[in-house]
DNA sequence: TCCTCAACCAAGCAAGTGCTTGGTAGGGTA
DNA sequence: TACCCTACCAAGCACTTGCTTGGTTGAGGA
């Protein structure tokens, strides 16, 4: 019987691996041989660990949304105006980019298909729940003056995310800008255009 | 022998579909049994009409992509400002977007691995021209004064290229935004910002 | 009539796919 | 000593993969 939530030291360093895996190659281009090669042991030994290679992938993205949540709940709760809401949003996005590139890569990439069942149906939820806080706050921002009232908000909407997430396509950890600094810059070319 | 290179009717419907099936699940995760089906035929007689797989989405890219670098090309050459000649590239970009949805999705997903194989070594090229095309307009750009000159330009070029790119994901020929709709519109945001 | 040819089918091969099974080495515990 | 338990191995099963082979069909030309 495998563990099931422990800080299990093993166990924890094989969800890594895979998780890096999939988010190089993609979860229907990765084998249970890869991972298990990556890990210097056989194929067969990740049963003893985990249930399928679903289960690897599914406990990846679960805990991953479930810690990027808490801090937009936080955000979305706190009593800042719309424009500093999305400023917090975007920075709090990049720095996941940071901290946690495999798993934002592999919802990046995988999340469509693996949405198909049942298991996976919470990252359709997630994905409505992220499109209605980033146009309310769009639409907040409107009404209050602070963001132009000409643009289609639902156009904008999937501008933002967009750019945000594919970030993580060149983004590295460590390289020679911090999530911070990259965060700077998309806010400031994001709010005030890159023309003189 | 496949024929090589004319109109023919079946050959171009069956690049078609297996183009189309590419794009929707990737490159890898399409089996030449799924492009047969697709097609009503069976998976061996596909190779009838094709030397492989590979030589399928080679054949797709390549015309692609021979064809936007026309316009690139064109755009380059002309005579406008470098302000002028962002927007008519971004505006040639959401065209290809437009017109070759399916072959744009492949490149977006499948050139990095494609990329690592001989036979595709000419995307890499194009991404370097790309690559060189965008941040040289943009230093024209800051040099001419239309553009802020505070921002970094590698990052500058980053943002635009995957915000461009990737509305393959969601854009659909046809529907309630049209290309130049959609260029507008995006062009508004990164010119002028969306801040008030 | 005989022949050609594009387009297809039926069957299958070698290599890989996720996953299962039965077993074992070695440390801890009673 | 006897027992568990974690972590692993060796082998293999049922299935899917890209691709190959040898053949059939039917329309058109000489």
């Amino acid at each position: 019987m495998p563990e099931v939530s422990s800080g299990g030291g093993r166990r924890a360093e094989l969800l890594h691996i895979a998780g890096q895996l999939f988010a190089e190659r993609g979860f229907r281009n990765t084998t249970v041989r890869d991972i298990a090669d990556a890990a210097g042991i056989l194929s067969g030994s990740l049963y003893h660990h985990f249930d399928s290679k679903e289960s690897m992938v599914d406990e990846l993205l679960n805990s991953f949304q479930e810690e990027l949540w808490t801090e937009y709940d936080a955000i979305s709760a706190s009593d800042r105006g719309p424009r500093e809401k999305l400023e917090a949003i975007v920075r709090a996005s990049f720095d996941a980019i940071d901290q946690h590139p495999a798993e934002v890569a592999i919802f990046q990439n995988d999340a469509d298909h693996l949405g198909q069942f049942e298991r996976f149906a919470y990252l359709a939820e997630r994905n409505v729940r992220f499109r209605d806080l980033w146009t309310g706050l769009l639409r907040d921002g409107v009404k209050s003056g602070d963001l132009r009232a000409d643009l289609d908000v639902d156009l904008v909407y999937r501008f933002l995310r967009d750019t945000v997430w594919v970030a993580v396509r060149w983004y590295r950890p460590g390289g020679a800008l911090s999530a911070t600094q990259v965060a700077d810059q998309y806010l400031s070319i994001l709010l005030e255009g890159i023309a003189k």
